[in-house]
DNA sequence: CAAATACATACTACCTAGTAGGTTCTTTGC
DNA sequence: GCAAAGAACCTACTAGGTAGTATGTATTTG
């Protein structure tokens, strides 16, 4: 279990070291082939061991893709729930909303583009009914963060720091120019801290621009 | 064929209607499952025939998946280049551009969902070695489309109309605001022309005012 | 020491990409 | 106007890969 994970072990729950490799490990082969590319073969192969291991755990490939999914997205709503406190106005506490979800993201780049992966999967409802109950476990989790930031961006329109505008489009534009992130970004070797720093600032930037925002 | 496709037809090259039918059966069907869940006979099936049909007119489900791919982008790109001279100055041109693209988006989902599906692939880099070279005519054309904006945006900002920023990077957030859309939008039954109109609008707002810039 | 936990091994049943060869329709050369 | 050639499919098949299961084994725990 790396120090980025413990750093976020929230996400995880009340899980066992062992349960936490194989989410890491299927998160990794998620990311690489997706979810109908990646076999379960290939997460044992990155944790060096079996399928047996695997469905000792969990009951299928989907249910597994499903817990990756919700720690995904457990860790940004911690991180944002976290952040909204940051600030003195709706204003401030939008850019530390933002700055938080892009450091998940950066830092947890495979449950973050599995998520993403999900997301667009409830879509095209490919399912079998057991699974009903985490997809909308998944699809409140995914409602509620949505949420958090459109009522913040009713509240900075309400103080008069953005212009009036249809929250329910902006707000996907907004988590669009913070999301894309994971589409584009990859670690590189020669990545300093700052470089970090600057990638998170200036899509922040962009994103609280968007709103109509005055930033600096 | 429909009224939309043919609407974008120069996308299609000098394709017979019989393929580009089969295009537009690959492009649902892909969009539906994804490129590694969706089978050949899926394609069939939406078209009312048999594989034999679609590899008789394509050796690999992966060259019809990079067909519809590269159709899907040379759309983008014939709107984005004829929009580019709409407008005074670059700021207006940047968002007749980014019009031009949302308009294409919500006209060809199917097409441009492949598309984003086609981007997160190469970065796993998961082909044979055959394909190499229509993987890179993709990649070239995609530094292509986001070098339209790029230096667009370089123009406005050596125009004083938005601030200095790194280019690189903003050109992520904003065709990531403008892409996302691919991610969330559904057709509606009850969704007038206004609707969409009010869609483009915003988001192209949004990523106008991402920049810097003083819209309205 | 019994029972449960945490795996590994060895299968099966199914699905799907791709192929081989046949059939029908259309074009072309004369 | 017609035969030959090829285009545009369809049918029937194979080979390979994968989700899931059944069963065995070692290690821990009560």
């Amino acid at each position: 279990m790396s120090d980025v994970m413990r750093a976020h072990s929230a996400a995880f729950g009340d899980m066992d070291d062992s349960k936490i490799d194989i989410l890491n490990a299927a998160a990794e082969a998620f990311m690489r082939k997706g979810f109908a590319a990646a076999s379960i073969d290939d997460v044992a192969d990155i944790l060096g061991c079996t399928k047996g291991r695997i469905y000792h755990h969990y009951r299928s490939k989907a249910d597994l893709f499903f817990d990756v999914h919700l720690c995904g997205m457990a860790m940004d709503i911690g991180a944002v729930r976290e952040a909204m406190s940051e600030g003195h106005d709706p204003l401030e506490q939008l850019y530390h909303m933002a700055v938080g979800h892009l450091t998940v993201i950066i830092s947890n780049i495979a449950y973050q583009r599995v998520a993403v992966q999900g997301l667009e999967m409830h879509l095209t409802g490919a399912t079998t009914p057991k699974q009903m109950k985490t997809l909308k476990q998944i699809l409140l989790l995914r409602d509620e963060y949505e949420g958090l930031f459109a009522s913040k961006i009713e509240e900075a329109m309400a103080a008069g720091q953005v212009p009036q505008q249809n929250t329910r489009l902006t707000v996907k534009a907004f988590l669009g120019s913070l999301n894309w992130t994971t589409i584009w970004y990859r670690e590189r070797r020669n990545q300093s801290k700052e470089d970090r720093r600057k990638l998170v600032y200036e899509v922040a930037t962009f994103a609280l621009r968007g709103l109509g925002a005055r930033v600096r």
